[in-house]
DNA sequence: GTGGTCTAGACCACG
DNA sequence: GTGGTCTAGACCACT
């Protein structure tokens, strides 16, 4: 289910951040679901134990999902998640926008861009 | 003329590398313009040379600027680099539209962020 | 394997470039293979890390090897590589040829000089 | 007549080198002929007079020119010109050979290489 | 352990 | 003066 890429610019424990993240937001991983071990994921990605344990870590510090030692990683609050995901794309979205215009790129081009999406989209 | 953060994550060379595309984007430098030499630069930011010549050595690669041995280092190709970074932020604005759908954001929340961004700039 | 001449003109990460190019043409390094770590190979070869990590990140940037911060530097694209390397050589084989023409040299002596080199080869 | 290329990585001296050699083997400046000064060729160029010097030293050195002070450099001796040339060339093409033949390139595709260039130029 | 970045300072080739 | 290469050695992030 998740997947990294080695030839990423990015480490991958944030890859596995983004990754696990998304999972929820899809609601593919629901609230209490348990996450596979560090171990089991480890062995499947061939990835060092380590850098599952940074994720997990970080993933718990930042409150999307609670580990129960000897227990096991549980996911945990799909809404906090979606809500925080907006707030960081359309922080994102503006600055994408600013610098289009930079780049000489007028407004009704970028509505075009979106229109173009949402029809597709749609199809 | 040329700014970086010793603070921010990314790297200085990269950092570099962005603020002289940004200067030939906004045609604060142009088409032939004269960059400054390594050592001064290396002065004037107080950073080492090397890291002023890595920059300037993927800059070159990347065809942005042309450095002749002996002389110096040359603007090249404005349009190149405005194409490119037009590409590059289509490109990153499709990703953040996408990823804003899988978030429950609609066409229509997207476009009133533009409106608003857009009304704001012509004030 | 590697080996590197101190008397040659070509700076040492060229020397370095195209020696790990050769080692994929040859097949000696085979895709997947792991390369030596830049400490080793500085350490074997004596030479600064500085100088292999040039290599190895020109190499990257070009496409022939793949390298993941924390585990290595992995050969890539053995195909590529043959394919460039031909496609330098036939242009480099048609700009001597023009050369030779200008000096009045036949295409008959030309053909000789190949006949006789293959004869000497398959003895 | 002569020009160089500043974005050519080769320094400037040896491009004029190889110029001024190519003027001689197809003949466009004689044995005998008066070659412009120092001064002139800089000038029309827009290279430093030492660059230029430095060219015609190294020439004067190989025997391909004769300076004589206060009257200028005159070429001499196409013949040897020639001569030294096509030497340089045949090791050049016996080096490119091995090489193709590396890349698994056999030697019939290198013969229809020089028939097809062949072919084009006598149309 | 790995690679990535950076500094300090040297030497060379080129103009 | 310019850029190009290299060494020595530091610190950091990642695995």
């Amino acid at each position: 289910m998740i997947q990294i890429d080695f030839a990423d610019a990015r480490p991958i424990y944030k890859q596995l951040i983004e990754e696990i993240k998304m999972l929820m937001v899809t609601n593919e991983v629901k609230n209490g679901d348990r996450l596979p071990s560090v171990r089991d994921l480890a062995n499947q990605l061939e990835v060092n134990p380590n850098t599952i344990q940074r994720a997990y870590r970080e993933l718990e510090h930042a409150g999307f999902i609670q580990t129960v030692p000897g227990k096991g990683s549980f996911a945990s609050g799909r809404k906090e998640v979606v809500k925080a995901r907006k707030k960081e794309l359309v922080k994102e979205l503006e600055k994408v926008i600013e610098h289009l215009w930079i780049c000489e790129v007028s407004d009704e081009e970028i509505m075009e861009i979106v229109n173009k999406m949402s029809e597709r989209k749609h199809k």
